[in-house]
DNA sequence: CTGAAAGCGCTAACAG
DNA sequence: CTGTTAGCGCTTTCAG
């Protein structure tokens, strides 16, 4: 017997019928002890593995949901995963991760990928192009961008997704008046594309003026990787030495990976940190926390948008018509050793 | 019609068959222009996808492969997967991904719910314990580490698996000799925990040997990971502060995380990096590249490690009986700006 | 509590 | 080239 065996030669060794092997399978209730030690020792000894496409197609479910995230490469999935599985694993579900990048460079479009699979709901926390969730008829939510919202709200028919994302307008506000408070004025911002950048901008541009002190934003037009990173800081650090003021006695990074790029281009520039220069990353990504980083930064609290975000599509598929929710995580910034008050 | 729409549905729209659908969804060759035309944009208009649970079930093949990780933090597993899909995507495979850390946390077998999805080949990154991967009934390749070999050698009835691994002991000779040709002598070895670290330990011990050096090794009891590259260098450094020989004047770590560990060590200590000691890691991960980082490393190649990987499974495939392959990748040392020659 | 029977959506021979 | 016919392995009524 070389092929994969099935629920009938489960059956036929210990004895019972085919159905009562799926009931033990399922651990249900009411199962003779005895009856139920013969399934199991028969599927030991067959080696026997349910089959997940034939369970999928007569159940019509696969207890699965689909994740898609944005980038392998930033580990800022990481927590998100976690937090997402926090929820998902006790709830007998299996999750299923997806990069968007990678997809999208072999052509393909994740989403069909998942609603192909059967996934039961599905979690995008990726900038994803909205005619790629269009149309999904499995609960949709949406973590850690709020970019989605608007255009959702039109175009899908059986009430738009859950969404749960960092306030980023709110992160960057906090950034800048935390430099501010520590008595910087000349605070430069790295930005780059994408909505969670322009949201993070606006917060800091917000708050400079508030303060009444001037923006000074670089980046705008580049990717939010260490390299633009490191081209950022560098321009600002131009501009500071033929300005008035000087160099920026500050520096708010997009997030963590160009923080480290501005932090390269700094000790390129001799200058220290952060005795000369302050640097504020933001994600509180692995990164941040290395020993030989110790970046200061802007906790977006990424386990905990992966919790709430399951938790959503379990309610969901709980109660597919109940009103959509939002939920907007307050950011809080996280003191290592890259930011201190200013000298002057 | 608020179900799922089937082939059915859609032969019916186009004024077609079942099976003519079937065919052009697989583009069959003979097929009339205009008919074909007809299902595509029935398809279109329906939102059609094919369930995959169904064509598994009807094909006894999913065309997909698993790939089994070790964690998704440690960043390795990204270029391993880019290699394993630079082939698998065109020959028109699907991979999915699973981290071994976070399937066993949650007391899941990760390869058993590869194979109840019908995965047609396996391939493992990760030192899975070798009954995990025991009596897998599909091509099974291992990559990455020679530590399964031996004992999968009597365990697999049909056939043993294939083999593509990074050589650790060579790696481990290299990084030393590299050391050791820039004029250094006391060279500590950072090392932890697995079948990798072992190898390259041995290496490292051959080398230190051969050039009558001491070899002075570090953290083998701990893990691979940042903490135990800082616990282990702090150790290296007051056992060097008490002998004759002083510090060392170079350290090889196990990894690129482990160095970074180190790094932060000699920076507490107030060291530099390169000038008072060289940090050389392995695995030539997204981590050294950093301009902030810059770590000289030894490269284990992941990438073009993945893709044979990745041909192995499909040439096994092909041919389920052919010999068992092994392939052992040749390392490389990498210069960046972490290394340099001694000054004594 | 247990067994029989009917499909889930699709593929894979075939015979038209 | 097209339509028919069986299943793939499992879940799920529904009678015993």
């Amino acid at each position: 017997m070389n092929a994969r065996p099935t629920i009938y030669d489960v059956a036929q060794r210990a004895g019972v019928s085919k159905s009562l092997v799926s009931l033990v399978l399922r651990d249900a209730p009411h199962v003779a002890e005895a009856k139920r030690e013969a399934v199991k020792k028969a599927i030991q000894e067959l080696g026997y593995r349910p089959s997940r496409a034939a369970s999928a197609l007569a159940s019509q479910s696969t207890r699965s949901v689909g994740l898609l995230i944005d980038d392998f490469r930033n580990p800022w999935f990481v927590e998100l995963l976690a937090g997402v599985r926090s929820v998902l694993d006790p709830a007998g579900y299996t999750v299923t991760v997806a990069d968007l990048r990678l997809e999208e460079a072999s052509g393909r479009n994740p989403v069909d990928g998942f609603l192909a699979q059967h996934v039961d709901a599905l979690v995008v926390a990726a900038e994803a192009p909205p005619e790629m969730v269009r149309d999904v008829r499995v609960p949709l939510v949406i973590a850690g961008t709020r970019s989605l919202t608007p255009l959702l709200g039109k175009s899908l028919d059986d009430g738009a997704a859950d969404v749960v994302a960092g306030d980023d307008d709110a992160g960057g506000q906090l950034a800048a008046r935390h430099l501010l408070a520590l008595g910087h004025r000349r605070i430069a911002h790295l930005s780059g594309q994408g909505a969670p950048a322009e949201h993070r901008r606006r917060g800091y541009v917000r708050a400079m003026a508030e303060a009444g002190a001037e923006p000074l934003v670089y980046g705008v037009d580049g990717g939010t990787d260490e390299a633009n990173g490191f081209r950022a800081m560098r321009q600002a650090l131009d501009a500071g030495g033929r300005a008035a003021g000087g160099p920026p006695t500050a520096v708010f990074a997009a997030n963590d990976v160009m923080a480290l790029g501005a932090m390269a281009a700094l000790r390129d520039a001799g200058l220290r940190v952060p005795e000369d220069v302050s640097v504020l990353g933001y994600d509180d990504s692995p990164l941040a926390a290395y020993g030989y980083i110790r970046l200061s930064t802007v906790d977006g609290h990424s386990r905990r948008l992966g919790a709430e975000a399951a938790q959503m599509a379990l309610d969901r598929m709980a109660a597919p018509a109940a009103p959509p929710r939002r939920l907007l995580l307050e950011p809080a910034v996280v003191e290592r050793s890259s930011v201190r008050e200013t000298i002057a």
